[in-house]
DNA sequence: TATTGTTATACTCTATAACTATA
DNA sequence: TATAGTTATAGAGTATAACAATA
């Protein structure tokens, strides 16, 4: 999707508008110039890169998540926060912002996007009254049911060029990278 | 690194000032809050995803590099134009772009930069006068050897965890991920 | 004194529109 | 008409400071 743009009879001001998918480390080679093209820039060392390539790997996995998610509305981030409260009932905000790296002034805004949309409920923390206990709503039951699902599944289609054995030899491999 | 504060005796208006590293769609565990502490979250599910996995590694390796790059003031994507540019003299920003996925206007500030610091030049081309060949300086190619050598050092380092074999097979599946 | 949740806000990253010169 | 490089700028993501209520 070139950047070039047809004439317009009228000029306005200048500005963005959308959003997409794109980044600023990994490289496509196909950002689809027109009909012949065939640059063949070497990007041979940094395909020897670990973090190049675990990079790119992730946001291809995320693009495709970001497709298949789409009907339920929501980011990677979302989800995760969904899945944290689907599997830790009456979890904080703290303990969320902690388990998935978030800043607390960050979440306050999904969480409060996740309680307008009626997914999660805040309920009093049974012994500290500062902090406040996250549910899911029974519509958030029922979506996060159907995203997990989503997430699955798209796990096998992201990975069609793995054996199963594979994928979880790919997967052992990484946390072997993240875990201290 | 907790985000509270102890009083203040003058009251400043507000706001940021520096940067550090964070994200908003894996888990830590371990955002420090104090002496004492169990939260225990449950997120096997979440560690049972490819998407999830290959951020947290990338992040991970992104992490040390920015560490272990910090005195040769690169960016990963800094890294990688200048990369490009070292194994392709004469590429162009059109070239650059398709090749790391990066947007035209956002990369116009990188080149600008790197050509302040005197690290690439930009030459006529040969036959579009449209286009501009990109090649470094010799500041840049010395900065360059010095930058390539510490991040393949830092493959090393970033990988202890696991044997010389077992790296070369985590490179080949993630790439298997992403190659279309 | 320290922590939870919050507001305000700034810096960085990413994305779009539109322009100029050239093809 | 289409492309290379560019400017301007919007919007998302990520970071810090500081506060009130509570521990």
């Amino acid at each position: 999707m070139p950047e070039t743009s047809t004439a317009n009879a009228m000029r306005r001001p200048r500005g963005p508008r959308k959003k997409d998918t794109n980044d600023g480390l990994l490289g496509d080679g196909a950002t689809g110039s027109g009909p012949s093209e065939a640059p063949e820039v070497d990007t041979s060392y940094l395909e020897t890169l670990l973090g190049y390539n675990a990079r790119r790997a992730a946001l291809t996995v995320i693009a495709l998540f970001l497709r298949r998610m789409a009907p339920y509305d929501l980011r990677p981030v979302d989800f995760s926060v969904l899945t944290v409260v689907a599997h830790n009932p009456g979890v904080t905000s703290r303990q969320i912002c902690a388990a998935l790296d978030i800043l607390p002034p960050n979440l306050v805004g999904m969480v409060k996007a996740l309680h307008k949309r009626g997914l999660i409920e805040r309920q009093p923390h049974p012994t500290d009254r500062r902090a406040q206990g996250l549910h899911l709503t029974l519509a958030g039951q029922r979506l996060h049911i159907q995203a997990q699902k989503t997430a699955t599944d798209l796990e096998q289609e992201a990975t069609q060029a793995l054996s199963a054995a594979e994928l979880q030899t790919l997967t052992d491999l990484l946390r072997k990278v993240y875990r201290r």
